[in-house]
DNA sequence: CAATAATCGAGACGGTACGTCACGTCTTCTT
DNA sequence: AAGAAGACGTGACGTACCGTCTCGATTATTG
């Protein structure tokens, strides 16, 4: 549930299941106002999107989108969490190696496709508005991040990976790369970049257990 | 010499010293326009940034500004690079892990200032703006990373580390977690962060050799 | 009714008194940018009259002033004709004589007070933009010349003046000379001038009838 | 000799004949100046016209036209003035009658011709600018006013006109309905307007001898 | 079934910044 | 010293969006 929608609901919850008086909130306009926004974030960048063009685009009030929404990075955070639920969970197949390389491949994958261009609007608004930032945060990193937990915890009970590691360590030494060549583009992102990363850093976990415990 | 002041430069070397005709440009107005960039893009973020605002924190006029930059990106690229020529240089210590972490602490610290705040805005506007991440890659990226490539060389002719490793694979994983987190900023990005990272990094490294030169 | 300010307003007619969607024109806004636009036309002249100017004057958003005006002449024009609509009427004293000196009077009195830069300020700006000029014959030229005809021929029915004069060269030989000196300011412009003027070409009229009634 | 370009000059003739020192002014830009001026402003109006055009369009610098010329009126008055010294001189036949009006189909013949618009460039913008009206008053308006003296003078002395007619009030009544008509454009210019004003108002002379003479 | 209430679309409003153009002045080298 | 070249600070241009507002119309609940 997105968080800026919450006025009314609230108010309904709180009467015990019953509806506010009035008009009630177009589904369909929400919709429409969530789709032109990806639509037109895949065609421009975030500062070239304006609440102008996806009112129109989504044949809809400019008030309307106020109404709901109170800037453009709410409404950009919204459309995003909105289509990126479903996606890249981790898979479970006995080896971490392999459960880590598969998400990390989709996850490159991802970035490579169209919706790669939101995720960067995304990161990229970011830098310059937190509630941007943080959307990307709890809505994208961190319940993947969760999931990242069970897989390496999985990995450390079947005996592949030393107890004690810093988790968010390693998790930031195998996607940070990811992330760097995606928004610096400075090397190719292909999905073999997954798996080369992938030996690298949980190799460099075993060997460096002792340093990490000792921290 | 930074990218767009080249126009009548070039043609005072083509034409054998000899200076262009007309009115030179003023070096004071450029300098102003560089400080006043670097001193608002502190202040607030790149989108926020406006030319207008330059060039009356300049004491400059609006059309100063496009006779030399094409665009805002251009100018910020030019800011920052401007001010970003002369530090972290890489030490020599007769270490990799030494050279490599105390250089990584130069950098979190460099991220962690006022400087910061410019990368920031550069890294983020360039998800919009092609213009811009290049010039981060270019003239911020390469030069350090041409340095970088010598730091591990000499590691690996100390025997600090294999021959045959993926320089680029273990320069992103050095640097893609500290870009991570100080970007999407998940995470505490301290000075310590280096050598955690170093350490994990550098390990696998060693360990992964065979993998590496298996490529 | 002035003339850009059709296009919302037909609608509602065309749809039979509907009014058209949206937040209706602000009356007040309208008037206010009319308002300022001959206050600064008479401290200024028609060129140096900006958009901008009038805007802050007014109190108003640029945009507006654009909505509706699509050019400063256009504004001028419905500025000017808003504010002639109701002098210069032509008097019916039973003497054509009488009545025509007495009416150019009284435009000489308008040429020679503050309103008389208004209208300099349109002749001015409509040697190089017809929507002015043409608004100043619709608006002003016309009406009188309407009011001026019927007062010829109240001369001629009551004997005054022969039949069959040409009215359109009788008064332009009558307001020519009125406006050629208030143009061209190569001598005196006083409200005496008008009797003058009547004399010569009213006698004149009489005279040359033979010679009108052979063209 | 043209108004503003005297400064130089009138230092040589104190200076007995001899020159200034240093690089003489260039007669080729001064005449491109004043040619291109003329080419601009058929093309377009007083108002369109820019400086910055003339320069390019003479192959000037700015700097010189300024050097030269104060304003932009200053320049166009010259420029008009340099082209209109030949021209309209009036014929002497033995009658006022056709002398006035072979000279009015003259100027109207003049005024329908590329040179109008330049007339009404300096008119119009005269309206704004009282450098300009003036210069057209003392280049053009004047030196014909003069002759017209002589030419009305020779018809009295003939007996074609009575004595003591007011010959201001005549050539203005003669000339303001061109003026009208050419400024304002509400009737047909054509050249046999001017046999018929003439008669007109010629007449009138002869008939209102008595009130004229009685002021 | 009316009254009330909040929504919807449309679009005008006062603003801010855009990127361009011409202004009139200046600084340089060349003639 | 005047020439051309052209950069300079200035300020208005007309445009695009901003976020707010005022409309009539629509769609629900409440009395």
């Amino acid at each position: 549930m997105a968080q800026s929608e919450q006025r009314r609901n609230l108010e309904r919850n709180r009467n015990g299941g019953k509806r506010a008086p009035g008009r009630p909130r177009s589904e369909e306009s929400r919709q429409a106002i969530l789709r032109s926004t990806l639509k037109l974030l895949k065609e421009t960048g975030f500062p070239q999107l304006s609440i102008e063009a996806i009112a129109a685009d989504a044949d809809v009030g400019k008030a309307t989108v106020y109404r709901w929404w109170p800037t453009k990075a709410a409404l950009v955070a919204d459309a995003f969490s909105a289509s990126a639920d479903q996606e890249l969970r981790f898979p479970n197949t006995g080896s971490v190696h392999k459960d880590m390389s598969l998400q990390m491949r989709q996850l490159i994958r991802v970035f490579r496709s169209q919706r790669g261009k939101v995720v960067a609007a995304l990161l990229g608004g970011g830098q310059s508005d937190p509630e941007l930032i943080a959307a990307f945060r709890e809505r994208f990193l961190w319940p993947r991040r969760q999931q990242a937990y069970h897989t390496l915890q999985r990995g450390i009970d079947r005996g592949e990976l030393p107890a004690g590691i810093d988790m968010d360590l390693t998790l930031d030494s195998l996607y940070g790369p990811i992330y760097m060549r995606f928004l610096i583009r400075h090397d190719e992102l292909n999905e073999s970049f997954a798996d080369a990363l992938c030996g690298l850093v949980l190799h460099g976990v075993e060997v460096s257990r002792s340093l990490q415990s000792a921290r």
